[in-house]
DNA sequence: CGTTTGAGTTAACATATGTGTACTGTGCCA
DNA sequence: TGGCACAGTACACATATGTTAACTCAAACG
């Protein structure tokens, strides 16, 4: 017996990676743990897809054993679906930020990248958990993250109704330029996470760019859904 | 001993699928499982990712021994570059044949997306295959589709210079088009493959329209890069 | 201050995985 | 026709997984 059963508790081995158990509740404790299996999750996210990641992993990584894990999820997907909301936490509030103040149209398109690349670089990991789960292979949180884009999408369509020429059209058509905005932001963060830190300007370039042909075209647009372009 | 062991080999057991060893050369033989084998990890993948299929899954869908898969590839990896390289075989192909012929440019934005839906309808797997891995978990295969997207775009760069305006652009500005254009489109093939089958019809629609929309705005695009919009 | 609660522990289970070694038996070629 | 190559098999291994059951022991509460 090398090492005699001595240390036969040790509660918060890594978990707290603070302070040790002085002064937090035990409830601050318990959250604390929780936020380092997200953590740990999230970091092995980064290398792997989720349903590769096995839940032992994510409590070794957290510092806690396997079974501690049932204390605060029921499974891994539910911990998955956190992982979702947390993404989209802020970065839908600070979109419709960067949107309102219309007072210069033009610079809300360089204000919404703005925002997206801050957000993408403050929420890397997030950031690319999304991208990589959003086509990826549990059902359950495809779906999540598909109504939170969904959210996104609504949100802008609606937002545009104040802008120029795109105001004047109906909701539907307005959901179609929401759309492809949308999808072009996201595969913007998607392209910047896989990107090395020093291409972000550049990939933020291109896509304001890219952003800004989209609303050239929009300006342009006339007779409708159906109309023909004017080549 | 229920079931004796009087089926000491069995070889082509599921594998051939067509018929038994009659009539088959052993090479030919040799190409039935592993197509076998691929069209096994192509069906696993539509539930689940890449990095979470094992082998021998694989091999018990595609009915040999885990052993055997050795016999075709060193590895899982490598399976999943094949079934890349697979994925964008035809593909590429057909879209330069809906792009060539300009008689009337208009025409070339519905053919392309007929093209892509087209393809998307006859190679579901392949194509759900590539959305979920683009920015999925293994490395190397998301190097590998990040390839042959590059290689679409740049094509399409090239071609973009015979249209009328577009074709008096830079090429740096043709492929910031093209860029998004296949960015559009490998976003339609994600959406139309976790679509319902009856819903294809409308996303090839939506995505027609802003396919359309883009091209607007590049009819309309002046003063280069930084131009501002005339909103 | 004694009791209860519950976050965390250890131990054990059935099952799954990737891969090595040794085999078998047939298609093919000399 | 005899022998070899080799696709496929059987068996074994170390290791990993999700989850159950019974525990410990400090913080919170009466």
């Amino acid at each position: 017996m090398p090492a005699p059963r001595s240390r036969p508790h040790n509660p918060h081995g890594r978990a707290g990676a603070r302070r040790d158990s002085q002064e937090l509740s035990r409830e601050e404790h318990k959250e604390l743990t929780r936020q380092a299996l997200l953590r740990s999750a999230l970091r092995l996210l980064s290398r792997n897809s989720f349903d590769s990641i096995s839940l032992r992993e994510v409590t070794r990584e957290a510092g806690i054993t396997p079974t501690a894990f049932y204390r605060h999820f029921d499974d891994m997907e539910e911990l998955g679906l956190v992982l979702v909301e947390e993404s989209f936490g802020s970065l839908r509030g600070m979109l419709r930020e960067a949107r309102s103040n219309p007072d210069i149209f033009n610079d809300v398109i360089r204000r919404s990248v703005e925002v997206l690349v801050a957000h993408v670089r403050s929420h890397e990991a997030h950031m690319r958990f999304i991208a990589r789960e959003r086509h990826g292979g549990v059902r359950r949180i495809r779906r999540a993250i598909a109504r939170e884009v969904d959210l996104v999408t609504t949100e802008l369509a609606l937002d545009l109704a104040v802008f120029p020429v795109v105001g004047k059209w109906g909701i539907e058509d307005r959901r179609l330029l929401a759309d492809l905005i949308v999808e072009l932001m996201v595969g913007v963060a998607a392209d910047m996470v896989d990107a090395e830190p020093g291409e972000h300007a550049a990939v933020a370039q291109r896509s304001e760019r890219q952003l800004r042909l989209i609303m050239v075209g929009a300006a342009n647009w006339r007779a409708g859904y159906l109309g023909r372009d004017r080549q």
